[in-house]
RNA sequence: GAGCCCGUAGCUCAGCCGGUAGAGCACGUGACUUUUAAUCAUGGGGUCGUGGGUUCGAGUCCCACCGGGCUCACCA
């Protein structure tokens, strides 16, 4: 039997098929058959584009791994997060979104860290992305350590797993140029040598290896002399695929996850990491994320939805759901996935507390809060909310309280201040998403001489006027213009039209449905709603 | 060419270690509100892509096939 909690919690997660427990079993096998040691996860970025939704991704879903390794492990196993920046990389294009282009332009072809930052922030570009995708993954609270590829370069902590690579160069080459197109063949090489006249990355072929000395020989591209560089120190970059070998080589990575997209890359490096005498890590391909259509989202198309956009309209918890859920499966990201997703989220919480301790460890909850979810009751959902901020035209939130203290008056931001941050997050997607799809009809002669004796039996009405009396002014007004003599008042007097009502949506909120007129008017405020009378007014054909 | 994902209600999807099919939306009906949103109650609707196999029993496991789609094969 288990003596502690923690022994416990590890037996239950020893069957636990959540799939961060899945990952991280293999995890257990693999340091069992070496014998110990710190289990390394790696995420691996490229640092000249900012960070995006597939890195909260990558990083949110390896801190569930890790954290499911911790609790199976019972924290007797040292682990840590590596976040890795590629940012020696050379400089490829200007990218668009930047100030200072053309000096950008002048050192093409440079590592990221040798190019001057075009905000004037950093020392320099590298630096920049660098501080930038150190503050996005902290705004989020993740738990890792930062590694720069030119510091480590530099510093000489890959040296020798580079002359490593440089010993086993035939082997590299073996593996490497089979996936290679015939012209590309003949110019590749593992060693990128950073020249020493311009600084730049250099993509040419070495024409000697010198293994003894630890250097390359190439001919320089712009004077045509012989130039011998050191593999080691930072004079040489690896390419890509040789790079992310050596890394794994080199520091012990145990653990890195890749896109589907990535697959034969994944192969190549592992192969290349085993050439190197060391053993490849874990890890596993998770599914693209994709667009309305099912294609891949990519920066450069600008398809899918960015993170800015999910953090716009929905909290980060809901974003890690979307990243919890069946890993392995396409995943399609655009705005229509948001709201379900936030109300999944409350309702796995929910459910949470009522579960057994077996249970919860398949909660996503417990993955996303790592193992310590809140606890949060909802009174309404935000599918609800969303329809509410919709229906009432809500461009405050005191108008999406007004409502909601009317459902339940004991409600109020300061006692509920999570669905407070809903209520923010709904009249946003209603602002941004929903406001600019409305159709305003232009209204007809009658319909304009009846929102005028609106606007005046509104503006006749007591300050501080209630829903009921509201009511009972749209009704004589509805009652003149649009009566409905099949249908009498309960005062026995003629009804009034559907179509009274109906109008008055179409022309006021650009909608064929919305609450009950007395009552929003009344929330919404009376001047207003004759302010939107007067825009209905305003509008004209053409 | 290689690899991967998907095929379950009209739509979007969930179905955990195999045990008589579920949710949301949509639709129907009813309650409440002198109309309308919301809310609540309730109902209809599925040969689980096809064909085999394993099994007492298959949406679930295995094999084959069909269909839809994506990714990679230049760089990261």
């Amino acid at each position: 039997m288990p003596t502690t909690a923690a022994a416990a919690l590890s037996d239950l997660a020893a069957t636990a098929r959540a799939w961060p427990f899945e990952e991280a079993k293999k995890l257990v096998a693999r340091v069992e058959k070496r014998g110990g040691g710190t289990v390394l996860f790696e995420t691996g970025y490229g640092p000249s584009g900012l960070p995006h939704i597939g890195t909260f991704g990558e990083v949110a879903r390896t801190t569930m791994v890790r954290h499911a390794f911790r609790v199976l492990t019972e924290d007797r196993i040292p682990t840590r997060l590596l976040c890795f920046s590629d940012d020696m990389d050379g400089l490829r294009k200007v990218p668009d979104n930047v100030p200072n282009r053309e000096m950008l332009a002048g050192h093409l072809g440079k590592p990221l860290t040798e190019v001057p930052d075009p905000f004037g922030e950093h020392a320099s570009f590298g630096a920049h992305n660098n501080a930038r995708l150190r503050s996005f993954l902290d705004t989020f609270g993740f738990e890792y350590e930062f590694a720069s590829a030119t510091e480590y370069y530099r510093s000489g902590r890959f040296d020798q797993t580079l002359l490593k690579v440089l010993a086993a160069y035939d082997e590299v080459m073996a593996i490497m140029l089979p996936s290679l197109r015939a012209e590309r063949q003949a110019s590749y090489s593992p060693f990128l040598p950073i020249s020493p006249t311009t600084g730049a990355v250099l993509q040419v072929p070495l024409v000697e290896r010198k293994v003894e000395a630890g250097t390359v020989v190439y001919r320089d591209p712009d004077t045509g002399v012989l130039v011998e560089v050191p593999v080691t120190g930072g004079h040489c970059k690896l390419q890509w695929k040789p790079d992310w070998a050596m890394r794994w080589a080199a520091l012990g990575v145990d653990y890195e996850m890749a896109g589907k997209d990535l697959i034969d890359s994944v192969k190549l490096s592992a192969r290349i990491c085993s050439a190197l005498g060391a053993p490849p890590p874990d890890g596993f391909n998770y599914e693209l994320f994709l667009d309305e259509n099912g294609e891949k989202i990519s920066k450069s198309k600008g398809n899918g939805l960015t993170i800015d956009d999910w953090l716009a309209y929905a909290s980060p918890e809901s974003l890690s759901l979307f990243m919890f859920q069946k890993p392995r499966s396409g995943k399609k990201l655009f705005f229509d996935v948001i709201p379900r997703n936030v109300d999944d989220y409350y309702t796995f919480l929910a459910k949470y507390h009522e579960e057994s301790p077996a249970q919860r460890l398949e909660n996503p909850v417990w993955h996303i809060h790592t193992g310590t979810p809140p606890t949060l009751d909802l009174p309404v959902s935000f599918a609800l909310l969303l329809n509410l901020a919709s229906a009432s035209n809500a461009d405050d939130r005191a108008v999406l309280w007004g409502f909601l203290k009317r459902q339940d008056a004991a409600l109020s931001p300061e006692n509920h201040p999570e669905l407070d941050r809903l209520v923010g997050y709904a009249i946003r997607y209603f602002h941004d998403r929903v406001a600019p799809t409305k159709r305003f009809r232009v209204p007809e002669e009658t319909e304009r001489q009846a929102l005028a004796a609106l606007d005046a039996a509104l503006a006749a009405l007591p300050a501080g006027a209630d829903a009921e009396a509201i009511q009972a002014a749209v009704y004589e007004v509805g009652r003149a213009v649009f009566p409905d003599t099949a249908k009498p008042g309960p005062d026995g007097r003629p009804g009034v039209s559907l179509a009274w009502f109906a109008t008055l949506y179409q022309l006021l909120l650009g909608q064929e449905r919305g609450p009950r007129f007395g009552s929003f008017a009344a929330i919404y405020g009376v001047p207003e709603t004759r302010a939107l009378i007067a825009t209905a007014l305003a509008r004209t054909d053409g």
